[in-house]
This record gives C-alpha cells, sequence and structure tokens, in this order.
DNA sequence: TATATTTGCTTAAACGATTAAGCAAAAATA
DNA sequence: TATTTTTGCTTAATCGTTTAAGCAAATATA
C-alpha cells in the first residue's frame, strides 16, 4: 500500500544493477536481451508491483494506443453493441477506446474530435451526426495523418475506409416482403436525403416500386429526423391523405414505433388496414405490440470490422487513406406488424 | 496540410527568439511574461496551428485530465443520461472522460480498472456490476491514491463518495400508491438482495407493507437478475400461484417489461387485473401497451453530482476518501399500468 | 590462431512539455 | 547616486519511457 512513489523502470534497474534500457528491453522480450535477466526482471516487476507509465510510453514511441470513437448516442443498442464488439478485437491488440457521443449534434461532433485529437488518439472510427453536413472537422483528422474510419453514418467525399450495411438493398427487402403480403400503397417515412444511408434507402424504395411497377405517389415519401415524436407526426400527417397507404416503411425503429403508438391509438389494425416496418432491429422492436418487423444491421460484424480495419493501419508505415467500403448484408427481419394479412 | 511535423512549443519559440520555457509561460498566462510577448505568442501559436501535447503535459505534470467511466453498459437510457451530464461538467473544468462498459461482469470490471488505471486516468466513477461481490480491485483504485465515486451501485465497505436516488424510501412511495389504488396483495420481483440498492427496495417493500398492515407473503418476494427475459419467468412463477398477487412492483424496468408481456400474453388487465410498476424509468415504460408506472431517478443529477464531486477532489492536495453520500429523492411517475382501478 | 559475428548489455539522447533556479536590465526606493 | 525590488526572460533539470549507437566479451568461422 505504498500511496507514495510509483515503481517505475529504474527501480527495477537498482535491485538487479542493470540500466533502465535493459529492464525496457526485458519487459519488450528484446531478442538481445538473455534469458535469465528477462526472467529476473519479470520477477521483481512483479514483486514491486510495476505498472507501466503509459504517458512516457506513448510520448516517446508516439503512440497512445488509445483509439477514438465517435457515435450519435451510446443509448441505442445498435451503437452500443458496435461499441462492444469493436472494443474486444481492439483490446486483444493492446488499444483502448474512448468513447464520445455527438448527441446528433455538429458542435458537439467538432468538440469530440478536438477533444480526441488533443488526448493524442491513434486512430478514431466514428459514425456522423445527423446535422453534420459540413466535413472540415473530419479533414482535420486526415491532414493530422491519422487513420479515421467511418461506420453507419459515412460519406464517400472523406475517401477513408467505410463499413456499413447495403441500404439500398435492404430497402429492396421491405417493399418486395411488403408486395408479397399484398400491399399496393408502400409510404416511406424516410431520414434525411442528404445522408448518405437515408438517401439509398430512399433510392431502393424507389427502385423497387419501380420493379414491381407500382405508382411512385410523392405524398407517400416524407422525409423526417426519425425520433419517435417526428414518427408520430408523419405517421400522422399520412393518415389525413385522401388516399391513405397500406403500408408504412420508416427509415428507423425510433420512428416507427412512434407510428405504431399513431396506429394503435387511432385503432388501426397492424398489418390488415397498415402494414408497418422499421430499421435497425432495436430490442423494443420486438416488445411491444403488435412486434414490429426490421432489418437487422449485423451490428457485431460492423464493429469487428471498423476494428480489424483500423489495426491494418498500425502495421502499415505509411497511411494513405481512400474510399475503401466494406458492405455487409442485412437481414430482413419479420414480425407481427407486416405478416401475411388474411 | 503538413502531415509531417506537429507544431510544437519549440517552434514557437524559434520563431519568436525565445526560450520554450517563455513560450510554455505565455500560453499558461504567467504573471511573468509581458503582454507584448503573450500576444505573439498566441497569434504564432495560432498562425501555425499550434495543438498542446497532451500526453508530455500530463507525464510532467503528473495529471491526465482524463476521469475513467464504468458502467454496467452504456445501452441504457438510464447510465447513458449519467454519462452525458458528467461529461459535460468535467468537459468544462478540461477533463475528458475514457468510458468503458463492464457487461455486468466481475471479470470485465477488473479488466476495465486495469485499463483505467494503465491509461492514468486522475479518477474513476463507477457503478457496479451485478456479479461483483469480492472489491479487491475497487482497494486497488484506492490504493493507488486516485479518487473513486461510485454511483447508482455502490458499496458502503469502500468508504468513498457514493451519489444515488433514495432506494428505501423509492418503494415506500410504489407500495403506498399501489395500496392507494386499491391493491392488497403486492407482489415484488427483486434485484439481488446482496447488491446493496436492491436490498435497501426490499427493505423499503418489506417495511411499507408493515406500515399499511398487509402480511409479507414470502411467495410474493422473489429475486431476479432482472433481465427482460427472467422478468418473464418470474411473473409466469407468480401467476402460477393458487393465491396471485393483485400487483406487481417490479426493481427494473427491463424485467417489468417482460412481466408486461407475459401479462398482455395471458389476456390480464393491466391495472384492473394486476397493476404493474417499474423501476427506472426507461424510455419504453411510456412507450407500451399499457404504458409502465416507474421511478425517475434523476440521471441528469447524479452525473452532475459525480463530476462535482470528482472535481472536489482535485482542487485538494491530499485525498482522503470517506463514505459521502449524497442521496437524491426520486420520482414516481404514474402511468396506466397502475392507474385508479375502476 | 586470427578474424568475423553474435550476444548482452550500457550510454545517452530523445519525446514535448513544465518548472525551479538564476540572472541581467529596468524600475522603484532610499 | 547607491541599493533594492520587480520584470522578463533563460538555463537546465525533469517526468518515465524508448531506442539508436556503441562496446566488450563470448562464440563462431576461416
Amino acid at each position: 500500500m505504498n500511496h507514495k512513489k510509483k515503481t517505475t523502470i529504474k527501480d527495477i534497474a537498482n535491485v538487479l544493477n542493470i540500466s533502465p534500457a535493459a529492464v525496457s528491453k526485458a519487459l519488450h522480450d528484446d531478442s538481445r536481451i538473455s534469458a535469465k535477466t528477462k526472467k529476473a526482471v519479470r520477477q521483481v516487476a512483479k514483486n514491486l508491483n510495476y505498472q507501466p507509465n503509459h504517458l512516457a510510453s506513448a510520448l516517446r514511441s508516439g503512440k497512445s494506443h488509445l483509439v477514438g470513437v465517435i457515435v450519435p448516442r451510446t443509448n441505442s443498442n445498435f451503437f452500443s453493441s458496435v461499441i462492444e464488439n469493436m472494443e474486444a478485437v481492439l483490446n486483444k491488440e493492446g488499444y483502448n477506446i474512448i468513447i464520445t457521443q455527438s448527441n446528433e449534434s455538429y458542435k458537439k461532433e467538432c468538440d469530440s474530435i478536438d477533444t480526441l485529437l488533443f488526448t493524442q488518439v491513434d486512430g478514431i472510427i466514428a459514425s456522423m451526426a445527423n446535422e453534420t453536413v459540413n466535413l472540415k472537422h473530419y479533414e482535420k483528422i486526415k491532414s493530422k495523418g491519422i487513420p479515421l474510419i467511418l461506420f453507419d453514418r459515412g460519406e464517400n467525399d472523406l475517401n477513408v475506409d467505410y463499413i456499413g450495411i447495403n441500404d439500398y438493398h435492404s430497402s429492396h427487402m421491405i417493399v418486395e416482403h411488403l408486395v408479397k403480403q399484398g400491399c399496393k400503397r408502400i409510404a416511406h417515412i424516410a431520414g434525411f436525403k442528404r445522408t448518405r444511408i437515408f438517401n439509398n434507402r430512399i433510392r431502393g424504395y424507389v427502385d423497387a416500386l419501380k420493379k414491381h411497377d407500382l405508382p411512385l405517389d410523392e405524398e407517400l415519401l416524407i422525409e423526417s429526423n426519425l425520433t419517435i415524436k417526428d414518427g408520430r407526426a408523419k405517421m400522422t400527417q399520412l393518415l389525413e391523405l385522401p388516399k391513405r397507404p397500406d403500408a408504412v416503411y420508416v427509415a428507423g425503429d425510433y420512428a416507427a414505433l412512434g407510428a405504431l403508438q399513431v396506429l394503435n391509438e387511432q385503432n388501426i389494425n397492424m398489418p390488415n388496414d397498415i402494414a408497418l416496418v422499421g430499421f435497425g432491429n432495436e430490442p423494443f422492436t420486438s416488445m411491444v405490440t403488435p412486434s414490429i418487423t426490421s432489418i437487422e444491421q449485423h451490428s457485431a460484424e460492423i464493429g469487428k470490422q471498423a476494428a480489424k480495419t483500423f489495426l491494418e493501419y498500425t502495421k502499415k508505415k505509411s497511411i494513405k487513406q481512400q474510399l475503401n467500403k466494406i458492405i455487409l448484408d442485412a437481414e430482413l427481419v419479420i414480425r407481427e406488424s407486416s405478416s401475411l394479412k388474411k
């Protein structure tokens, strides 16, 4: 219980009457140190309860072994699962992560980046905030020569690695499924068009309608910020149409939940009157009544791939990033809200 | 866009033909540096896009300005809100946080502590995993002379600061509310008795029953790990009793949700047949049908208080920790699942 | 046996900041 | 005018590691 001084490499050196350099090398299993010395060093290190000073080694080696993570929020099953799996892969290689939340705010995202760069992280793995349009702050990361990996919410213009699911194809799956259930007027409560993933979902939706010879009705395609509240508002809006849709595909589970609440309140039967499909497969989709059909985004795999992508850069000496996409196939999880109409 | 070298204090010194020491002092607004020099330094720093090297200053000053946070999971509204508010307070004072998740695992919690100590954090704010009984790893933090602050899930034996809500009183509020609704057989799906907060909720439940002259029926008090799955299992168990309860108070919202699913599936009317109350006021409690009465734990305030408590230690020179509890009053949010039976 | 190579260390200089100590010049005081 | 105090810096050590360079002793090769 020595509250005072921490054991350093020098203390170990003194005990064994060797140089601190030899101790450092012994601890790093350098080939130029004898097995005997290594064993002795490790023993003394243990006895003195030696804990390496991360700051010192990071300063000297220029590597902090810290990876910064920026997510819109941790309070979502998707992001927390991504992080959990990312962390597991990185920890195994001796990297730790610093998590920051942007709360979907551009300003907070800029602050997060400054914080992470200040902390001298070796890399940044991020999913962009909804608000983000200007990319200057992300360019800052690149100009520092630090690897940047984006997932879920990315931007082609940044020319960095990206891991995500096939949003375009996911929309196709959803529309196809709804058509099979007999739906003919399929609405889409979409995310912001300017965000790439939501744009892809919209394109998928439009193309899939064409493919099945369904007319594209502009009043059935509505942009939303995809919160519960806005999901309610947009669903209400759809119900006020002279010709109501018989299916609603919502680009996010939270907004789908808002839509579900409105439908339940107005005693509209799901899926018989209106079928409902969400996106993201948040746990609550299986918990509500009726349970909501949704898209599983393979968060675990996304997290692992993002971590692996970062780790590859640590093995290279020069960091030349380019647009390099890893696109995973999503999976449609069919539940009560869209199951075969009788 | 200088990919190569980062600007250091030395570069600034060279430009102005002064010493690095003068630059450092100028940047820290030292009184022994002239206003003219300070201005010049700041200008050059800006021009060269100087970013202080956190590792170097941390190494020299012995302060990393990093605070470690350990939570059972980030994927819960309570913890993510605590973290968000904690972060806001700490950022204002120049501290950043490193978030780690224990996933309710004792092993992972030990690893998290090692990771944080390795990263040379200036303090640790934690909420303990369900599994945790042995406290040796937390003693390790104390023995390093680093302030430790616990919230929500704490332990008296550690003799450190604690911020939480009045669990005992919360149980009283719940039982009182249920009695007012006309309930006479109130069950409690409790957390693990060995965890202090859950123990307090149990004591509150028992004492409140006594206070209202209700008999304590042992088969109505069941321990649970409070997951959705276990909530289902324990609710099913309660329904199999010869004398069913007319109200169920669940010590966690997720388990309450499991209970709600079972009740809905068996077409048991809430609150007329059985009233249901959860704990934690997770957002979904207001989203499900029927909405679930729950306890709001003031996560924002807990986060702020925890951060402030840590900051106080940074202003003292000697760290002498002792059991110092900040107990906030919780609030009962009444919803459909327990609203006046007709 | 003479030379080359390998082994096992040491020395000393970094990494980029902070800070105690020191010192000349300017300003204030006697 | 002589002395003290204040101002505004500089010098150099330091935080705990890593690592390039060097060097003697041991071993291998010719």
